[in-house]
DNA sequence: GGCCTTGTTGTGCAAGTGTATAAATAGCTT
DNA sequence: AAGCTATTTATACACTTGCACAACAAGGCC
């Protein structure tokens, strides 16, 4: 009778219960940051209990790099996949990639509140450090070819250290929108964001703004302006 | 005897403790994270014992809360200085700011810290994130008048939403290259940051580029073709 | 069915946590 | 010099933490 009734129990794959655990911990951490992180409650979401974790990680230390190393690929292969569509334009494509990257699901408070809970420890520790920094030149490579292709598409010829420049002005539109946006969501219509974040690139390229069929005559007389006033200076 | 030898200590004032108290949090958090942070450590490093803190915060969450407070002051402030040249012309005073806020002392690996551990807390602590919003919004709303008058030297006329706009793009700009430089100070030379923050938040507002004495037909023939394609669209 | 491997549980432990509170003493007042 | 008071130390306590390890049972294999 009353044996002490042990709990039940599934035995998962290794990968299951590792990517369980992963999630787990990237929950509990956006939850109650890095503090309230513990292996006990990581277990309990995970819907198992604390011991298992030493089965499949080393230690603590292990399991919350390889959640923050799942979390920024997550993160850039989100940011990237909006560049897959090949047929548009390079300008287009530009727009969408900045348009998608400010708005849902990259738009994510969630999301926000790990990034900044990791990055605050990268200048600390090494290994995040690096994690960060190999997610973010990888970002900005990708922003910067399809910077190059949009300007060749212009017939527009800029030095490389000049191409550099403008990916990490870019790269810094998007960053610093993302931020706003997933701080403080509601204090931006739907969509407002990525249009703040389009103009603000496309003029960082020094591109024309597309026609609008409302007005055009606006951005025709700022173009003669800007003309006029080159000449004179 | 071998009396029990209590510590020394000297009484200081209220003010000057709370501070040095402040302070050690600060560093604590910096360097360790809000984990490491424990109030033995904190008290340690201001020079005291763990018991006193209870003196001046009813516990350790307030005594954080008032950190963070702390930091967000001291940034704003900081940042805010930069637009103290009051003789200056508004682009001017518009380029001093940009290019303070993305020098030292505000660039910083430690303040970035601290920033990023504490806003990770923001989604889930409404203090926290009360907090951030009255320094964003202070800030932006300084943005958004050196903007202001930067346009309007320029005699250019634009409705309040596009004013809004420009320093919602303005403020991200200077975040994002913020959070760049904070992060991999070493990957850019001295300056540089600065000067592409420049460009950038003067092409979000049209400004014509300084003519360069080195080769000013660059920007002439640019303004031109600009000009042309306005005609043409 | 019975066995074996190993994924999983449960317990134990030393170290550290925030909080509470008693004891001591620094420095002002008189 | 003596006394007071409030700052500061020191100790206690209940609780949590990460880690170690022994006991157990799930599910494949023969």
């Amino acid at each position: 009778m009353n044996a002490p009734s042990r709990r039940k129990f599934r035995r998962e794959g290794e990968e299951r219960r590792r990517q369980d655990l992963i999630e787990a911990t990237l929950d509990s951490v956006a939850e109650h940051g890095l503090q309230g992180a513990s292996l006990r409650t990581i277990a309990l979401r995970a819907g198992v209990t604390a011991g298992l974790i030493r089965h499949y990680f080393p230690g603590k230390e292990e399991l919350l790099q390889e959640a923050y190393t799942t979390l920024v690929e997550r993160m850039t292969e989100q940011a990237k996949a909006a560049l897959a569509m090949e047929d548009a334009s390079p300008r287009k494509r530009l727009a969408a990639f900045v348009s998608a990257n400010l708005n849902a699901p990259i738009i994510d408070a969630r999301v926000f509140s790990l990034w900044a809970t990791f990055i605050g420890r990268a200048s600390a520790d090494p290994a995040l450090a690096q994690a960060h920094r190999e997610g973010y030149l990888g970002f900005r490579d990708e922003v910067e070819a399809v910077v190059a292709e949009v300007l060749a598409a212009e017939q527009r010829k800029v030095e490389t250290s000049q191409l550099r420049h403008h990916a990490i002005a870019i790269n810094a539109i998007i960053d610093g929108l993302w931020i706003e946006g997933c701080l403080a969501g509601e204090m931006f219509s739907p969509g407002e964001l990525a249009a703040i974040g389009i103009r603000a690139v496309e003029a960082e390229l020094g591109l024309v703004p597309e026609q609008d069929p409302e007005k055009p005559q606006t951005s025709r007389r700022k173009l003669m302006r800007l003309a006029q006033k080159g000449e004179s200076g």
